[in-house]
DNA sequence: CTAATGATCTAAAGATTGTTAGATTATTCT
DNA sequence: AGAATAATCTAACAATCTTTAGATCATTAG
């Protein structure tokens, strides 16, 4: 015989393992963490500096993300590695930015304030892009570091880090259109990148997708 | 001039909104009242009945929803109805709960031990069950609230709520498979349905699937 | 009009998190 | 071995969230 309790302990039971996945996705620091991981494994100290916290609390984050097993450690030497568990969290972290980007005006408007300075690019098929780069009708560059252009990068772009961009302008064609991505849509340096092209007399767009967005994000 | 800080706080920003709706799907009973609300619209003395909490925690919890704009709200007479803002919540909701189990094993075991019970139907494609119930070689029944069942159902599927479906057992085919659905995978009426008609000596299976996972949720 | 119902608001207690500091561990470098 | 580095653990305080109770508001029924 079966209790309306009984039934009302099981769903509870139910709910709070899929809570647990939402709990790791309410900080805002969290979220900035996974979408660096969705660019490719890293240090503790890596993502505390590149998410601007400290590693102790960086640590603290991860922790809670390692609960919620969307992210995996390994350890080498004395350094921890953190990576994303499989390519259905780089889906999920995007599947809960677009429903934010639906349903939260604020983030629309900021994203467009975001994306009004420098030429934003209209949003085109992937294939179209791809064949254009093939075809050398286009540059692709990936602005991101290096590492990350190693852990995966979108097919026919070149490496060239922001940091880097400044003295290495010479490498680039002046006639053809440059197409700069970074990380995605919340990563400002693909919008960097495009501004100091075009001071310089290039035509730059900025594609705001990275590798996560393109379903490719790099796992183990 | 662009200064680091700026960059920081801009992220900062971006970031927060999306925690708005992590923060939204951190609670258990959040989940259930946003699976409530796959189902068709209800108002708040429904949602709380049927979540078993009380008027004033549900009215918090989905005061919780509204800031984050997944819900909307309609007043009819004294009642406040509740309706999800879109179809993207509900795919939101089977996004997070696939995520759930796709990571969390303790999930994985409480479904597995829940569905081991009564004969859970193979997963088996869309299409094929919808023609088989056009053709009438099954029946399908949607065992859910008659309201819920006016809201959205199942192609060809019969309304047989699961509180009349003792009473109503003289009105189903005994040769044929009978296919009872609910409101998914955490709702244990189909479950219960197809335990009390295999008792009877139907040839009875549970889909764990409703409509949110077929995608048909309902939205004004 | 008055009473009852459905829902929200406010405030407060209790529980859970976020964040930081200090101590601790494991590993590498010298 | 001793110092330095990378990371975690523990404990504590601050901040936030959950939950309940009491008061309030709007609407309908009598």
């Amino acid at each position: 015989m079966r209790t309306m309790n009984d039934t009302r302990r099981t769903k509870d039971l139910l709910y709070e393992q899929v809570a647990r996945i939402g709990k790791a996705a309410c900080s805002p620091k969290r979220l900035e963490l996974i979408e660096l991981l969705c660019q490719g494994e890293k240090t503790v100290d890596m993502l505390a500096r590149e998410a601007s916290i400290s590693m102790k609390l960086a640590s603290a984050h991860l922790r809670e993300l390692r609960t919620a097993h969307l992210v995996e450690t390994e350890k080498q030497g004395k350094h921890v590695i953190y990576r994303i568990a499989n390519r259905a969290v780089a889906d999920f972290w995007v599947a809960i930015r677009s429903l934010a980007e639906d349903r939260l005006v604020e983030l629309r408007l900021a994203l467009e304030q975001m994306a009004s300075h420098p030429g934003e690019m209209a949003p085109q098929d992937r294939n179209s892009l791809v064949k254009l780069a093939k075809k050398g009708e286009v540059v692709v560059l990936d602005v991101r570091p290096t590492n990350e252009y190693a852990a995966a990068h979108l097919p026919f772009a070149r490496s060239m880090p922001l940091e880097e961009l400044k003295n290495r302008l010479a490498e680039l064609p002046v006639g053809k259109t440059i197409v700069a991505y970074c990380r995605g849509p919340y990563c400002l340096m693909a919008r960097d990148a495009v501004e100091l092209l075009r001071q310089q007399g290039f035509d730059a767009l900025r594609l705001p997708e990275g590798v996560a967005e393109w379903g490719i994000a790099p796992v183990r």
